[in-house]
DNA sequence: TAGTATCCCATTGACGCCCATAGGTACCCA
DNA sequence: TGGGTACCTATGGGCGTCAATGGGATACTA
């Protein structure tokens, strides 16, 4: 399964249509369901997205957890705000007013690739917010410590 | 089979009818009987509903139990105060009017996708009660421990 | 026979589908 | 290698269909 990566901005239209990156669309395919999942990322106003797959593992994690715990309960959060968004025949999904809102998305929308998911932000929420990440980064003197790779193998 | 994510608000009639929303409704394809199963939430005013596959998974689970433990005679109740609700050729359901009563439901119905099931409350007292879970989720941290897919494992 | 529970029909408003266009890119061919 | 052409992605708009809702008719039951 191909990776999200890069960023692209597409204009969105008055009927809140916007067309998702083909690059991004493609990482879809083979899918029971022809769209994506998007949830907040409750530590911005921005959103992220992800395919059928990742949902399921994320249910089915709730699910070992206790049935009525609070843990539960808190990180259902993401399934109870998560929207089901499907392609049209353009390949356009409908982004619901309230993330629009909550985004503060008007005319542009950029999509930043993440690997296994995307982001949603608004442009300019986003260039704020990467600039603190970049000097964070440079004070930290960020390193990266790799997975070590297993051969590489697909299921 | 589809899961149960995001949230609906729809209204209640007078005859206490409401439409479940569509998406959900189409989770439920494939049963052998038309409708699904309601249960009430101890812990809040508020309702779970499932299908037949769910339904029977809580049931083993409590045979599982060990006979005659008060554990299992309380999980029991789920069993004893569940409600079986058929959709009408419209794919509304029909609550029954002490299960209206308990949530304090009026006029809407807020309905909440958990994944496997979906829960069933008045919308204010839902808001009361989510504010307090994502508050929890944040302050606590809430990082979600996936479980594992194809040789994938969060660190 | 009154009350209740289904079913059927009608309305409306939103959403999905189809068509059309433009701009850019990749490809082909001379 | 330059130009031209065909294709494809992004975008806009019109229209038909379907989901949500309300009301009336009918069958069932106590």
């Amino acid at each position: 399964m191909p990776l999200f990566v890069g960023r692209y901005v597409n204009r969105i239209d008055k009927k809140g249509r916007v067309s998702v990156p083909k690059p991004f669309r493609d990482a879809f395919e083979g899918q029971s369901f022809n769209g994506l999942y998007v949830y907040p990322l409750f530590k911005f106003n921005a959103f992220e997205a992800c395919g059928e797959e990742f949902m399921n593992r994320l249910s089915d994690s709730l699910d070992d957890l206790p049935m009525f715990s609070d843990e539960q309960d808190d990180l259902s959060v993401i399934l109870e705000s998560a929207h089901r968004l499907p392609f049209d025949p353009e390949g356009r999904v409908v982004l619901p007013a309230e993330m629009l809102k909550t985004a503060a998305i008007t005319s542009q929308v950029l999509f930043v690739g993440r690997g296994q998911r995307f982001q949603i932000w608004e442009p300019k929420t986003y260039d704020a917010n990467r600039g603190r990440a970049v000097e964070r980064a440079r004070a930290r003197g960020a390193t990266l410590r790799l997975r070590k790779s297993n051969g590489h193998e697909d299921s």
